[in-house]
DNA sequence: TTTTTATTTAGACTAAATATAAATAATAGG
DNA sequence: CCTATTATTTATATTTAGTCTAAATAAAAA
């Protein structure tokens, strides 16, 4: 059928009032079809390998939100629909993240109906699409970084002693739940500091609710 | 029961989404009138004062949010109506501030259609109801402190060391700004300490991170 | 004025952290 | 399989940071 052809939408999103907000706004444009907005990944999912969606929508901090492995899968079957990020409380590695494995526009919930609609016509022909919040947020947080967009990497261990400081334990709490030497926490604290170009315990806690190592 | 009479739901919200979400949340359940869903606080407020609404729902993280000003006159000006809170992010103080001036409900945007449609019926009849996110987000964030809502109040320079520990100044960095002694610094910080019930220079900085006073 | 609260400081002491060095454990590459 | 590399662990000696006790000064409240 030629006729106008209309742009299938599909979109995933655990919270109640922004699929329908979602569903209202692409309805009432006139120029998509929503396919469906959904609550459920599995059904999400199954009804993308149905159906050809143009242009995939979600929020990456649903429950259970879609991985970078599932969007990996999902550009593997098929010509790869275009993806749309809208939500809030972007992190910079989960943006990252994203970006890394294709997803092309990212949006804030906060955001116009018709940066929206752009977005999506965006996402459609495989074009980027910032809103400015998120623009600033990219630029502002790779500032002190250097090329790539993953932070200097820690070790695991390095990550767990990093939370934990960043809990409020001190050196001596932190060997005593890890079951290690003082030492040794002062060793993996002072190669932190190091890999992250900090220098001082408070400026390491600093860095961990900057960079959203533990939740606010 | 007067079955015939529907509530009258007014709603501001400055997020497109969410605003067109809820519209067809109170629209499809045939139980209420929405007034209006607004993004425009200055015409949101007239709207108040020319129709009578029985419930008020707002986000009060919206660009340019609704003041515990602003709910204390709506509640002079008639009688009152209920209040709901519909939002993300919620803070431990703005909860506070918004309950001391009356506000009754509060849920978050993940939270499913029928909990928001039982906090909207529970605000009109002037019944508290929080979800359970909410909730957990009081309890857990009311654990160390007393009786009222407020932290235990700091003094000016208090705050003004706590800040400055929380960009992760050391003692001494702080000590040069502020063209204090080092001891002096100290005598603060154990202070301040002690009236949060706190007992590292690690947990004052999580503390601050927590509680906002540093913006994260 | 007297009392309280806020702000400031010091000396003696204690705890925390660093520099340096190095030994295992685990892993990746050939 | 062996080896080079990285990750993880620990210790000693030394330095630095922080606490405890005590108190002076200034400002604000009673």
């Amino acid at each position: 059928m030629k006729a106008l052809k209309k742009l299938n939408i599909i979109h995933y999103d655990s919270e109640f009032l922004s699929r329908n907000g979602f569903k209202y706004l692409v309805t009432d444009s006139g120029e998509f079809r929503l396919i469906g907005s959904f609550e459920d990944k599995a059904e999400f999912l199954k009804t993308i390998n149905a159906e050809y969606p143009n242009v995939v929508v979600f929020d990456f901090t649903s429950k259970d939100s879609l991985t970078s492995a599932d969007i990996e899968k999902i550009r593997e079957a098929r010509k790869s629909p275009g993806f749309l990020v809208i939500s809030n409380n972007f992190k910079k590695e989960t943006i990252c993240e994203f970006m890394d494995c294709g997803v092309e526009c990212f949006v804030t919930k906060a955001c116009s109906k018709d940066e929206i609609l752009l977005a999506i016509k965006a996402a459609a022909k495989g074009e980027r699409f910032f809103c400015n919040k998120v623009l600033e947020f990219i630029i502002d947080k790779s500032f002190q970084k250097k090329e790539d967009c993953e932070p200097t990497k820690l070790t695991t261990r390095e990550i767990e002693i990093l939370k934990l400081s960043a809990e409020g334990l001190d050196a001596k709490e932190i060997a005593d739940k890890l079951f290690l030497s003082l030492h040794t926490v002062y060793t993996h604290r002072k190669n932190i500091m190091k890999k992250l170009n900090l220098k001082s315990n408070s400026e390491l806690i600093k860095y961990a609710y900057k960079n959203n190592i533990v939740s606010t």
